[in-house]
DNA sequence: CGGCTATAGTTCGAAGCGTACTATACAGAA
DNA sequence: TTCTGTATAGTACGCTTCGAACTATAGCCG
């Protein structure tokens, strides 16, 4: 009995599976979650993302109560139905192409020299291998957080593969050029 | 003296590149060039792409003029001003992060099964480097295509990581899971 | 108890997006 | 020659998302 059906985005599934995680919540307490989790393969706002929970309550997915004292922030929970539809997702086959948006790409196509904006970008890239491994030490083996450990296992070799070949380009390059 | 200042996004320099291969050209015929080259890491849908050069002419990096004869099509060309603002873009120090919006990772961290995901996500990547390497052997060596050329080979190489990489993750699966 | 900083959001106009529709060109069939 | 189908070449429009800027509360330190 959904109360008004909405239509369900990425971003909505990561507001579920983060109260799933955490238990009741503010929008700021997920958003934090997100931040050290899942930010790094679905990238979302905080504008966009404050106003998920409430949308989603709407549907019937989610509970909303106030705090009683202090700021009387919004706490969202969970309904079994929102559970539900997790699940649901989560376990269906289809699965949207991905997309990938790298400046860097760009640039070298207009003409720009690679070897400044890769030397860049391999920076990035290392300071975000960095972030996550550190992610990744401090997560206990909870069980329930096994999907935690799985998606930031996923970005660091993502992220470690796409530096070691930038860096390999790199020394190629150094190499030819300076020979 | 610029007519009218507007932001300039990603798409705005991708248009401006695109022109500076090709000549002065219509917006389906940059759209074209786009698909088999940079959309793949620039993604824009069409209706988006057709409105930008309308843009870019009113802020004066583009002349715009009818076909005189059957569709009256518009054609687009680069103005000096537009040749050198995608310059100064391309030889500068700034770049954005990059993104990757991947649903396959927020399976994972709700919970899904990663085994069927990566399977489905791995033949994604297959077929797309396919599909690169068929442009790529269709680009000949000219030189003005150096650009389309090197975006392909890092579409390529990214493509076929990512495949390597789930590849070796589902072997690894398969040999503990059926021991 | 006044101001500073961190926390926790909201507002709002502009830009982006996707579905659906429109329109032209051309090739071959009736 | 007109019809009809298909590829080409877009436009219209309403909803969603975005980002900059603003607001408001809490706790802390002097």
């Amino acid at each position: 009995m959904t109360s008004k059906p909405i239509r369900l985005t990425g971003t909505s599934y990561a507001v579920l599976s983060l109260l799933q995680l955490s238990g009741p919540a503010t929008p700021y307490d997920l958003k934090q979650a997100l931040e050290s989790s899942i930010e790094n393969f679905w990238p979302v706002p905080h504008t966009t993302f404050y106003a998920e929970p409430a949308r989603l309550a709407a549907a019937g997915l989610l509970t909303e109560q106030q705090e009683d004292g202090g700021r009387r922030r919004k706490l969202y929970a969970l309904t079994d139905e929102g559970r539900d539809v997790l699940k649901r997702w989560a376990n269906s086959a289809e699965l949207a192409p991905p997309q990938l948006r790298e400046e860097a790409v760009l640039k070298i196509f207009a003409g720009g020299d690679p070897v400044p904006i890769l030397k860049t970008r391999s920076e990035w890239h290392r300071a975000k291998l960095e972030e996550l491994e550190g992610y990744l030490a401090s997560v206990g083996d909870d069980p329930l957080w096994q999907g935690v450990r799985a998606s930031l296992q996923v970005g660091v070799s993502y992220n470690r593969t796409l530096l070691e070949a930038m860096e390999r380009f790199l020394d190629a390059q150094a190499a030819t050029g300076s020979s």
